[in-house]
RNA sequence: GCCCAUGUGGCGGAAUUGGUAGACGCAGCAGACUCAAAAUCUGCCGUUCGCAAGGGCGUGAAGGUUCGAUUCCUUUCGUGGGCACCA
């Protein structure tokens, strides 16, 4: 391994080149499901792989969660450490719009260039467990889990999910306080549907979303600014569209609950708490009129929800939310014009916009009145964008004297106020105290108001008007998005009833799209392959008129003993009759003959030439026995009965059908499949590669005819990115299994991620979601936790540090140092960051860098060219993104590791500098000098070390030991410094000390500590070693230097042994000469004594 | 606007339960080695008054609790993140 001459200088890069390499010949990342050893599992949120490539934030987590990982290792841990990429997203997709190129094209590509970049930062990962979401391996289980939860609903009395059967069960026997059992039963199938749909935990209903009509799509609330499109400034509304949600409110009870058992940061639990926003309070309706006196003919409720009832003789107003439906139906006549005008104006507003402007008071009266239940007051009805649609029942009752928001509204609009809380309220401003006594209150009068809340709420519902009610302020999840790189949605709409895939149907597939842009009716760019989209041979003729076929050539059904001869026609066939269809193919593939079962082995996960077979898959009402949809090529294995004349006849009928819609069809008799499979398979293949030009179904389920009768049609819109994030980590355990998600005994040994390291950007969007995730699927059984992850450790941003040049408004090539800008009229532009070292501009390299600046002359101050400086997101817009790579080969891997981690608590959020990593090179090359001698070689010893050498080890044991449990990466890296520079100073080169610091060092610098591993004549890596033991007894000390504190002031230090007792202590305190002179001869008052801190005398 | 985090030398930061503020590193200054450079080594390095000894001030700002506060409490300002279709 290298001569004498190259070991006496510390050559990272070919010592990082090496060991990067035999670590992946050797394999000594791969983690095996089975162990004797206690598990752990650490997992980094799941990077997107954007087309910039990794910038220098990006690692600062991975690498804290690979010191930790190996640190696990070391201490004796099978360590799960599994990386992959979320790989679905808008950014891929807004990248073919503008670029043309397919996202799968350029995930691939930036995938490749994360790993290429994640190499070579030596991470520990197991990539043989890679996943990545966009890939139908995976996204055929987020289909699966999305039908779970379709299939499921929240049972109120269990509190917790279960079969939607059970519910149909339940609807069938008992009924609900909706309907009975009797009448269940005389419900149309769309009926049951709806009435389904309204308990299932993945449900389509209604929802607003932000439409651009101009650019004919939904635009997300960062797209649009100012009411406005951010692409192209076009008026953006809100709109009613069809989406996807997962009822995530149903688990908010438990969601709540769930962070009593995990190790998140307060601050994160905090946050997670108020998204979820539980309050409790009370529903209250409220009789409606359309003048002060008179209650409306059509009897009129509205309903508020409030969680101060108490003040409810303090309502002077009451608002709504500018969507309710009320509004239309109250606004009076005179108001109408006005009301119009308003709602037009909010219909522009963000609902993050309706929040923030508090300044701006807005909102119209409607004209109407509703009745204050207990003393008959009319109470005037306005809508104002402040109160939003979705929280509560949107619509709030305004009691001006408790409310800040209501008081400034009741004051800009003019509306008396009543005070029910006498001294408490001074008339400038609200006060929402519940301390004080009740006035004006009607029953409630002389009530302390904290008491009064029950009470009036007891009232309310004795009176029937209104009831207990707890409110959250989360909403439902939106689960569609109209975009096209996603995971397709397993579901046939047909005639408006959701229909889900069989199991046995997945993964469908994304079909390829050339063209990006939306659907007809704004919906994703999915909606404009009509031949993907609708699956009835009516629409389908009404869409493209491509398939003509007439009702006559309707096939046999499947083999009569299966039961399915008298089985109507399948053109025509109605839901319930392909639901019979799909039971017989599920029960068909329970039951494979012995002929069926060996094909089906050879067949299963693309072992012909990559080809996708399917098994009793339903084509119209056939079952053939194996099919490749992507080369319509059907494969049948005949048995006995295909031998009888009648049956000949069938078959025959069948096959001419299918021949005349596209398929080819290979017949096989059991004794072939059971006698040769070989040249079976060889006809297969053959078969396979024929025909090139057969059109195909595509590789997608074509499911034709199913069902029938209206429009029969796919789900168009596609998964949000949190969908496949919601489960990866249990994905990671099993990564190639065809068979489950997840096998079970795999889930239950690797259990609950120990250790998630990601942003706080995700603490309520996918920390909530994949805990949601994992609660259904624990309450289905599918897993044996209901919460992902045990502990959670947050990363700062890395931040950029942008510079800037200052260039004349009136000379374009002339460019002013940041000193003198004031003196001209300059505008700022962003520089390059790695053209400027510190602050100074590299003048040369700026003009070669744009061609724009290559005539650049520039005004110096001090002969130098100063830039401005500003901290922002690192962004290569910005020109202030630095690449890991670079670092790399400038000063190694495992300098930029600890240089990261150097840089100051993981949790917080940094703007990067490239200065200072010379600091912590230069640590490591002190650290190779411990071993290797300039001139000499290798000068290590094998000498016994002493006590003061062994301390130096042993602090730093412990150290680095409680530094790495408590993520206190910065800190380590420091004690190693401190080490390294004590050994240094004492001339240690002993290998008693030194190699247990290499083991301590590998989770940090993993390259050079493998490679002086080895030198020091160890074989095998140095990650199975065994993590070294601090001796305590090494470390005691007999005294202390104490510093002595004159009133909390510090003013000199004494050394006393540390067995001193109080007495003593003050006895030779005051003895000391600095503490006499402060003395001045008064005696002290107190002195006190903290064993081991300090002493402090209190004159 | 609401929620969360955060603020310490010229810079990144340390001070783990309230107990010596500024560890470690960068930058800077002075020196050694060298023909020279690089590398390496040694010393200084919050600010202010003072020849020195020694003292004053100092952890965004103001107030409080305490023998003692960077640490706890109240108010306030600045910065960063999130606010439901970026991931």
């Amino acid at each position: 391994m290298g001569n004498i001459q190259s070991l006496m200088e510390y050559d990272f890069r070919k010592i990082e080149t090496y060991w990067q390499k035999r670590w992946k010949e050797d394999r000594v990342y791969a983690v095996s499901n089975e162990s004797s050893k206690p598990k752990h599992y650490v997992l980094d949120m799941f990077p997107y792989p954007s087309g910039a490539g990794l910038h220098v934030g990006h690692p600062l987590g991975y690498i804290a969660s690979d010191i930790y990982s190996r640190y696990k290792r070391l201490k004796g841990y099978n360590v799960l450490h599994p990386m992959g990429f979320d790989s679905f997203g808008l950014p891929a997709e807004q990248y073919a719009l503008e670029t043309g190129q397919h996202p799968a094209e350029t995930t691939k590509k930036n995938i490749a260039t994360f790993k290429r970049q994640l190499d070579k930062i030596g991470f520990c990962y197991d990539w043989s467990r890679e996943v990545q979401t966009s890939d139908p391996r995976y996204y055929k289980w987020t289909q699966w889990i999305f039908l779970q939860l379709f299939n499921s609903y929240f049972c109120n009395t269990q509190q917790k999910a279960r079969p939607i059967s059970d519910l149909v069960k339940k609807y069938e026997t008992t009924g609900s306080k909706h309907f009975t059992a009797e009448e269940w039963k005389g419900f149309s199938e769309k009926e049951k549907g709806d009435w389904l749909m309204k308990r299932r935990l993945a449900f389509s209903a209604y929802g607003e979303v932000n439409w651009c009509e101009a650019l004919g799509t939904v635009l997300a609330n960062d797209e649009v600014v100012n009411g406005v499109s951010e692409r192209g400034g076009f008026p953006v509304e809100k709109r009613k569209m069809r989406q996807w949600f997962l009822r995530i409110t149903a688990y908010a009870d438990r969601l709540l609950e769930g962070l009593e058992k995990v190790d998140f940061s307060d601050a994160m639990k905090e946050m997670q708490k108020n998204w979820i926003g539980r309050s409790e309070g009370a529903e209250i309706e409220f009789a409606v009129g359309d003048s002060q006196s008179a209650v409306s003919e059509v009897p009129l409720k509205l309903r508020v929800y409030t969680t101060r009832p108490d003040t409810i003789f303090g309502v002077d107003f009451m608002v709504i939310a500018p969507e309710h439906e009320l509004v239309e139906q109250i606004t009076t006549t005179e108001q109408k014009e006005a009301i119009d005008k308003y709602l037009a104006y909010v219909k522009s507003r963000s609902d993050r916009e309706r929040q923030a402007e508090t300044k701006t008071i807005t909102g119209c009266f409607t004209g109407a009145y509703a009745v204050n239940p207990f003393d008959g007051r009319a109470i005037p009805i306005w809508t104002a964008e402040y109160v939003l649609a979705g929280y509560g029942t949107g619509a709030i009752m305004a009691v001006p004297c408790g409310d800040q928001r209501d008081f400034l509204f009741a004051k800009h609009f003019g509306i008396p106020i009543t005070n029910i809380i006498g001294g408490h309220y001074n008339g400038d401003e609200a006060n929402p105290t519940k301390e004080a006594v009740l006035e004006n209150s009607g029953f409630l009068n002389g009530l302390l108001m904290k008491d009064a809340i029950g009470i009036a709420v007891n009232k309310i519902e004795e009176m029937g008007i209104g009831k207990r009610k707890v409110n959250y302020k989360m909403r439902d999840a939106g689960f569609s998005r109209q975009r096209y790189w996603g995971e397709p949605f397993p579901i046939i709409w047909n005639d408006g009833i959701a229909i889900p895939l069989d199991a046995e149907e997945l993964p469908l597939e994304l079909p390829h799209v050339d063209k990006y842009g939306p659907g007809p009716e704004g919906e994703g760019p999915l909606a404009n392959l009509k031949e993907w989209v609708y699956l009835t041979t009516d629409s389908f003729k009404h869409t493209s008129g491509a398939v003509e076929h007439s009702v006559d050539l309707t096939p046999n059904p499947s083999p009569k003993e299966r039961g399915m001869k008298e089985h109507p026609g399948y053109m025509n066939s109605t839901v319930e009759e392909w639901k019979k269809t799909i039971a017989f193919a599920r029960q068909n593939r329970k039951e494979p003959t012995e002929a069926e079962a060996i094909m089906w082995s050879e067949l299963r996960n693309r072992k012909i030439k990559d080809f996708k077979f399917r098994r009793q898959h339903p084509v119209a009402g056939y079952i053939p026995d194996f099919i490749c949809l992507e080369k319509s090529l059907i494969v049948e294995i005949d048995g006995e009965y295909h031998n009888q004349e009648e049956q000949r006849k069938f078959d025959q009928g069948r096959e001419a059908w299918l021949l005349e819609n596209g398929f080819t069809m290979i017949r096989f008799s059991n004794q072939e499949v059971l006698g040769d499979i070989n040249s079976v398979l060889i006809t297969i293949e053959y078969a396979l590669l024929q025909d090139e030009s057969r059109p195909g179904t595509g590789s997608h389920s074509p499911l034709p005819w199913r069902g029938a009768g209206g429009e029969v049609k796919r789900e168009t819109s596609t998964m949000p990115g949190y969908a496949g994030s919601s489960w990866y980590f249990l994905r990671f355990m099993d990564p190639n299994n065809t068979e489950t998600f997840c096998d079970r005994k795999i889930s239950d040994y690797w259990n609950q991620v120990d250790l998630y390291v990601g942003g706080t950007e995700h603490a309520v969007g996918h920390l909530l979601y994949s805990r949601m995730w994992t609660k259904v699927m624990f309450d289905l059984g599918l897993i044996s936790f209901d919460e992902p992850f045990r502990k959670l450790l947050n990363q700062g941003m890395i931040q950029g540090s942008s510079r800037f040049v200052y260039r004349l408004k009136d000379d374009i090539n002339r460019f002013v140092s940041f000193g003198l800008k004031e003196k001209y009229d300059a505008v700022d532009i962003h520089v390059d960051v790695n053209l400027v070292d510190g602050v100074e501009l590299n003048m040369e390299e700026f003009r070669k860098w744009k061609p724009e600046f290559a005539e650049a002359e520039f005004i110096l101050e001090d002969g130098k060219y100063i830039c401005g400086s500003e901290v922002e997101k690192m962004s290569k817009s910005k020109y202030n993104t630095v690449n890991p790579d670079e670092l790399c080969n400038k000063y190694g891997a495992d300098t930029f590791r600890m240089y990261e981690m150097f840089l100051g608590p993981v949790e917080q959020s940094k703007p990067w500098d490239t200065k200072g990593i010379e600091g912590v090179h230069r640590f490591l090359r002190k650290l190779w000098r411990l071993f290797f001698d300039e001139v000499k070689g290798k000068i290590w010893t094998e000498d016994k070390a002493t006590d003061a050498e062994l301390k130096i080890l042993h602090r730093t044991i412990k150290k680095i030991e409680e530094d790495t449990e408590r993520f206190s990466f910065n800190t380590a890296v420091s004690s190693f410094m401190i080490c390294v520079n004590d050994l240094a100073d004492l001339k240690c080169h002993k290998r008693e000390v030194l190699e247990k610091l290499l083991i301590l060092l590998t989770p940090y610098a993993p390259h050079i500590a493998e490679e002086l591993w080895q030198h020091l004549g160890n074989t095998g890596t140095v990650l199975d070693s065994k993590y070294p033991v601090y001796d305590p007894l090494l470390l005691v000390e007999s005294t202390k230097e104490y510093p002595v504190s004159i009133n909390g002031k510090l003013r000199t230090t004494i050394n006393l042994s540390l067995d001193l007792d109080q007495q003593q202590v003050e006895g030779s305190v005051l003895q000391n000469e600095v503490v006499q002179k402060w003395l001045e001869g008064k005696t002290p008052k107190k002195i006190i004594y903290v064993k081991g801190k300090m002493v402090n005398v209190v004159i």
